[in-house]
DNA sequence: AATATTTATAACGGGTTACGAATTAAATAG
DNA sequence: CTATTTAATTCGTAACCCGTTATAAATATT
């Protein structure tokens, strides 16, 4: 517990301050001060030290005048977006994507490198992840000592706080840690996260929950995952550890426990069909999902009898941790949803009737198909955020 | 969100230092400066205005004098048990308890009033709780307006912040604005809170929990509960609700979908044995557990096969719940747990089934047999919890 | 009884912060 | 060109924490 002295009060502001600029556009000092409640007199100072530290910049030019206002004109200010160069990676079993975006979050270059990394060694992982982020700053005209920090979202159990891989369908051993490898290994901060956690930050600063500070976002990849934001914050377990939704328990079947992945997990999903010759050369290159599209279009029965069981398990689940979390929102995200209206439909069922009529209406259901460069800025929005975070967190009594 | 100014500063110095002197017992000024890591001249200061406000006192008496050790010796401090009274209430179906605590949560008196409230018109149920409140006042010898707080916890979804009832099993009616009613019955602040929530607090203060940070409670009674502890303060879901376990869905039964209380729940328990007249009156007079027990002693088929049943499926919910949470402790408390060992057995059997390997060992689980009073005692730590942070306890500047 | 040791408080200066009132800056209206 | 209006800054005040020093208090040692 940090002791509250001045220092930390100053910060506590900054931050206050710099996050209103960051979600209100450009915005002048007044609109400043009455967001945060501070008094212009203190706006003043805190913004001048921003611009000092170049974190923001002033804007003449727009000039937005809302025409017929006399008086002195009210000077925005905006995000440097020089201040700061962070890297986004999404990695996942058959498919990387970084992005470089500035301190604002405006992706400069992107790059998708469509390789099974899949069960290889460590070694080789990090030599692909390494050569990507490096093959994707200097896509961004920069270079490595440009940029500021790097944050990496993997699937499975991520433990943010000491930079550990717990488990991960990626990484033939547990415990790894990647966080050290690649910090040492491009000599600039790296931090692993949840691919889960990422893209939910990344919608909470992008995307569709904006306007929240409560929300839960569930991702269906080859790992079923869970951010859960919580008064503007990502909520992580005890340890810092991330959720790895697949391994909930959904009953008791016939071969013991039935656990959700079993269900609804891509391989679940898309795994009797592997005595299809094509189907299976599909999925090894990462388009299983895609195809199995298709496959549901031309009404294959056993791929739709597959998808409606994973929908009917997911809307359980969903209501489950609504029973639980009580958000105003629930997001979707991840490729089983290009499974289409059977699975969807599914879901939605399940989940009407499985949430408990008290909480009817409490929660929306949002889809979104973004594509996998929105998860790799959402990473690079955990970056950004650390870079400017820190002193938030040690705030309030331990009561 | 809060501005900060000097005077949060000051208040969070405050808390932390009264937050120290609560859970390090009589201690000396030092050793808070050694804890809170604050230098001891603030120390001093705040010591000296926490004493002029009555909060704590010097102990002379004891004086357990390390022995041997030379110089001025330390005198400790310690919170003024007089400080403040609070009305601490855990209302059951059949079953109230109140206790009176001061501000160190001793129990003044407590009081038991085994009545079967359930289903009671509103104004029935509050006349039986206005009183018990005021013959435990009495009883600790003191009058209403002695009494700065009083917190209900009461079983199923209870909205905080708003004091409403949103559906509790004893009222008929849902969304109550109970806290309100109460609060101008007894012109006194009346806060509600779920009881589960309630005993939560009140491990982490005085029971099980006292070491940790972070922590789940499970409560089995009539409703099915659950308590997060997340850095030392209560989790609780988007807008201040309480959760309700009972409603989680295991999965689809043969009659739709299968929820947790309809195994575990303690009518379910119980329910198959109506026909039995005697039972069915123990069950009336709120005995149902203890008969229970007996019965399962006397090798009652029927009801050894619902324990086990109930134990499977808490188990399971365990098992998720330590899923998403990954708390270095489990909780468990409530009346089921006197079903015993058919009931515990299954429990633990199907939980190390449910705990995905990665999890295995990362929580302990505690079983806790404490009585009502406890529970009461919880709801009272809930209205001390709330004194702390109220604006009486931050008097303006320090001379 | 005198001295050494440890704890607690008081007093001062230094540094930081936020805030309110007055002041300057920059534009429009007439 | 002046008056008006709004935005932003400067300046002075009060509060806070911190470190140092001095002083008082209470005990152990000599």
């Amino acid at each position: 517990m940090k002791t509250a002295d001045p220092e930390l009060m100053r910060a506590i502001n900054r931050l206050n301050v710099l996050d209103t600029i960051r979600r209100h556009g450009p915005i002048s000092r007044i609109e400043i001060s009455e967001r945060t409640e501070l008094s212009t007199t203190t706006v003043s100072a805190i913004t001048a030290s921003l611009l000092d530290d170049g974190l923001i910049l002033p804007r003449h030019e727009g000039d937005i005048r809302n025409e017929a206002v006399r008086g002195r004109p009210r000077v925005a200010l905006e995000l440097n977006p020089d201040a700061a160069r962070v890297v986004g990676g999404k990695i996942a079993a058959n498919r990387m994507v970084f992005v470089v975006t500035n301190f604002r979050g405006d992706v400069l270059s992107k790059l998708a490198l469509p390789i099974r990394i899949d069960r290889q060694p460590i070694g080789v992982i990090a030599d692909l992840v390494e050569d990507g982020v490096r093959r994707c700053v200097v896509d961004a005209g920069l270079s490595l000592e440009d940029v500021d920090s790097i944050c990496l979202g993997f699937p499975g159990v991520i433990e943010h706080r000491t930079g550990y891989i717990r488990s991960s369908p990626i990484f033939r051993d547990i415990n790894v840690d990647f966080a050290a490898e690649m910090s040492t290994r491009l000599s600039t901060p790296t931090i692993v996260e949840s691919d889960a956690h990422a893209i939910t930050l990344g919608h909470h600063w992008f995307g569709k929950a904006r306007d929240l500070e409560d929300m839960v976002l569930i991702s269906l990849e080859q790992t079923l995952g869970l951010g859960v934001l919580h008064g503007n914050r990502l909520f992580r377990g005890a340890g810092g550890l991330s959720h790895n939704l697949g391994d909930l328990v959904l009953g008791m079947g016939p071969n013991g426990v039935m656990r959700l992945f079993s269900q609804a997990g891509e391989s679940a999903i898309l795994g009797e069909h592997q005595t299809d010759g094509r189907f299976a050369e599909a999925i090894r290159l990462g388009r299983g999902m895609t195809h199995a599209q298709a496959l549901i279009k031309a009404d294959d029965d056993r791929l739709i009898a597959s998808a409606i069981r994973a929908g009917e398990a997911v809307g359980l689940t969903i209501a489950n941790i609504v029973t639980l979390f009580a958000p105003p929102r629930v997001i979707l995200v991840g490729s089983s949803l290009a499974l289409g209206e059977p699975f969807l439909n599914s879901l939605r069922d399940a989940y009407a009737l499985a949430i408990p009529p008290s909480l009817k209406g409490v929660s929306e259901l949002v889809f979104d198909d973004s594509s996998d460069d929105f998860w790799a800025q959402g990473a690079a929005a955990v970056a950004l955020y650390e870079l400017y975070e820190s002193p938030w967190s040690t705030t309030g009594p331990a009561l």
